[in-house]
DNA sequence: AAGTATTTGTCCGTATGTATC
DNA sequence: GGATACATACGGACAAATACT
């Protein structure tokens, strides 16, 4: 067996083991840490060191400092901790498939809200988004991009911005693990075919079908998997 | 009007600003950042203070940066941007609406693989965590995270790590913002009630009919949403 | 193959602003 | 107001990793 060869440094090494001090819970959510110069002794560092460890964990809302009198564990610590580690996981090409799995139950149930939930503005928009996007693939300058812009907005539509946001994420690292990837191996016919999908689905929403738009949308994004699956 | 008196510190400007830039496309994934050095002249700040920032960054993967090389913007650096963004509207009480929602969906759709996928150990397991619940609640020591033992167990069975590793960061949110008041709400019969939801579903798991036990656990949260709503 | 410049990793000392009692 | 504890910020120094010649 090869080593590893993680050479990890140090700020690092604290900040995993504060998170695990949360995770096991040494450190309660509301407690006041060790104040900068205290840690340092005991970490045996210096003090930058500990201030980059614990400016990272502010970042995502695991500690919070106050000036002067010292830095504490949030009370929903736990969900930056859990969030990070998403962030981990999606970022590992292992779990592209459960990436792309939660791709197609999110955007089932931003469909299901959107066709609940759209505006007569929202359904504007999104015909223009269409119409724009038809273009596009005739004049053959479509990009990958471009093909987000209807689940975005459809997503808009569903006035969760929660699942707006992580839908979001889950995109961006698709994209960027595979969207060349995808496009490349996408004829001209089949981006027609994408588009008849969308103004079907634009039609079930202006309807208010939202069993049918999840379907539909569903099914559409099941096509990239298989191209996905099929290049490998 | 009064002023916003928000004290922003030097490395966070600098988080942001990068951030920013990515999000912009003026910094392109792949490209190399200025050096330590470089970048506290341009923002005329110490280099102790570029570190916090680039330290933050690295730590949800939006930079990576190699000794003696430099830091470059990751590839995927907007998931983490975004994943960013996403922990910071659900620690904001404004869209707990939005959240619970999130859970709802979450939860049905993780509801539906696990009918599809649980093994039998896993069924086991569920029978022998609803059984200790039962105990529990007999014994009136019932507590809001033994609560959440069955729903993690279920997101277990669905074999989709990204689903659980989200769910785990929404239950843990709502938790912190919630909790108490929520099972403070809660009565023994209620609480009886919920363990016979469980059951159901694990009825249904053993039977592998996903769309009814989607239903059921939809259902099930459902109430503690209208719980939460009924004491504010 | 060896040497030099660049860049990050780490430490130290010091000064200042802020909160608490 | 004064003393204390703490976070914020600066600048200098050297080691270690890397790149280039």
């Amino acid at each position: 067996m090869i080593k590893p060869l993680v050479r990890k440094t140090l700020h690092e090494e604290i900040v995993n083991q504060i998170m695990d001090g949360i995770t096991n819970g040494r450190l309660q959510p509301g407690n006041r840490i060790d104040g900068e110069a205290e840690l340092a002794r005991q970490f045996e560092v210096s003090r930058n060191i500990v201030r980059e460890a614990l400016k990272s964990l502010e970042l995502i809302g695991v500690v919070h400092t106050i000036n002067g009198k010292g830095s504490f564990i949030s009370e929903d610590a736990l969900t930056g901790i859990e969030l990070m580690r998403l962030v981990r996981m999606m970022k590992n090409e292992n779990y592209t498939i459960d990436l792309l799995e939660s791709r197609i139950m999110i955007e089932g149930d931003i469909a299901y809200l959107a066709a609940q939930r759209a505006t007569k503005k929202d359904i504007e928009d999104l015909s223009i988004i269409e119409r724009e996007t038809e273009e596009w693939i005739k004049k053959g300058s479509y990009k990958f991009q471009n093909g987000l812009r209807f689940h975005m907005k459809v997503a808009e539509c569903s006035k969760n911005h929660i699942m707006q946001k992580f839908l979001r994420s889950i995109s961006d690292e698709l994209t960027a693990q595979r969207g060349q990837l995808i496009l490349a191996h996408k004829s001209n016919d089949e981006l027609m075919l994408e588009l008849k999908e969308h103004i079907s689905m634009i039609k079930f929403i202006k309807e208010r079908k939202p069993e049918e738009t999840k379907k539909v949308m569903q099914m559409h994004i099941m096509r990239a998997m298989r191209i996905l699956k099929e290049c490998e």
